[in-house]
DNA sequence: TTTTTGTTGATTGTTGACAATGTTTTCGAT
DNA sequence: ATCGAAAACATTGTCAACAATCAACAAAAA
């Protein structure tokens, strides 16, 4: 009886392995990443529950790890909120990404394969393409996998694991910046001086190259941040 | 009438910030990293309840903050285990704790004042204390202090939220090694030079000083894991 | 008016019960 | 005695009801 499941109805097999709470945690994660909840918005048990079919039980529990997270805020006997990162804190976020990428831009000069070479180079000429195509937000997207794959193949996985919680809780800062058009080509061009920098197998110099990246990030940020401010608008072209 | 409140009596400011969850949580969390719960052991949440006078709703919300921090891992159907850390990934604790140490030597060589330097100082002065005692324990707390203080005082609230996680879980790698005594005048040697390479101010040096202290104790623990594994004893004099 | 004090409705905090799953024990057949 | 099936037990997963707390509004007092 066991081993006539082999083809496991999908629904099953997923329930096998991922509990209630499991399933409405990564629904509301990818909800609140998907911006289908702003920041700062509440988050109410009871409907969340209902529309989910679940009862409040497992959200509470998902609430829980969402918070241990950093996406959610709770406050007691108030309710949860999704988290709104601060600018003080998004700066803090961005500036130990940049060391841990330096970390990253070290290892992989020292122990890169040409094989992911290869892969993360494809991966810059797709950015170009959407440079070409003035889609900011496909280039957006694109910039997001090309630094988690060059983390991931730096090999070590809790570094991974905390870069990616840190770029969850990034995206939460209100409106994060899209480069605009105009900025997208010499973003393109700085993707391939960082390899560059990485095949030239000095760590000292593709630590740099990787940390600086990442410091103009948090510059233009920065800059975004002022201008929106003073009331300049951001011309995004 | 909002500026009355600024006493406020210690249970009532307790309860009103703390939920059972909290509560709960903390007291878990404590007396895993006291040791009082082996690693690989499972925490049973009746039992747990139980003992905490709570029932297993709280418990279980608890469990979820300790497996999102990773001092737990939840096994569906089966229960929660107390993390066991695989030497791989302490390895890989290590050299990440190694990489945000060298950013705070760096920021520290910029912008420490004399009075964090003084404090710092005495810290080591209590330490030498500890190494005339041959008291490896609590040298072993106190380095723990030093680090945690120096971290702290770089200024980046995210690097030290992520620093002292990253400490709770190494510290659930299966008997974490005490220096030996012997060993101990010559770390706290190593703390002096960390700090002489903090006030150089030369971000650097005092950012290297700080990487390689760390990948030394990396090393020391391979040096003493290896040790055990081929059951040459760990001599403690 | 302005402030204070009840009162009400909605939401969260907590609990105990029930269902589903996993583990151990019992017991009979070989 | 050993093995396997099945029943008994223990533990986790889920749920719905109850209690505690808070926000908003209305009524009363200043």
């Amino acid at each position: 009886m066991a081993t006539m499941s082999a083809a496991l109805h999908p629904t099953i097999a997923l329930l096998q392995n991922n509990s209630l709470t499991m399933v409405v945690q990564q629904e509301i994660e990818r909800a609140i990443l998907a911006g289908e909840f702003a920041p700062g918005a509440k988050l109410n048990e009871a409907a969340l529950a209902l529309r989910m079919g679940v009862s409040r039980g497992p959200v509470r529990e998902a609430f829980r790890m969402l918070d241990e997270a950093g996406l959610v805020r709770t406050e007691k006997n108030r309710g949860v909120f999704v988290r709104d990162i601060p600018i003080d804190e998004a700066i803090e976020i961005y500036e130990l990404r940049a060391a841990m990428e330096e970390s990253v831009g070290r290892r992989l000069a020292l122990q890169m394969t040409d094989e992911q070479r290869t892969q993360a180079e494809s991966l810059v000429h797709v950015m170009e393409d959407a440079v070409r195509a003035r889609d900011a937000h496909r280039y957006h997207l694109l910039n997001l996998q090309f630094h988690d794959r060059l983390v991931e193949m730096a090999g070590n996985r809790k570094l991974t694991a905390v870069y990616r919680k840190l770029v969850n809780e990034i995206s939460l800062f209100r409106r994060i910046n899209l480069a605009s058009e105009n900025q997208l080509p010499a973003s393109a061009q700085a993707h391939w001086e960082m390899l560059h920098a990485i095949a030239s197998g000095q760590p000292e110099v593709a630590g740099r190259a990787m940390f600086e990246h990442a410091i103009q990030s948090k510059n233009r940020m920065l800059d975004n941040e002022a201008r929106r401010r003073t009331g300049v608008p951001v011309t995004n072209h």
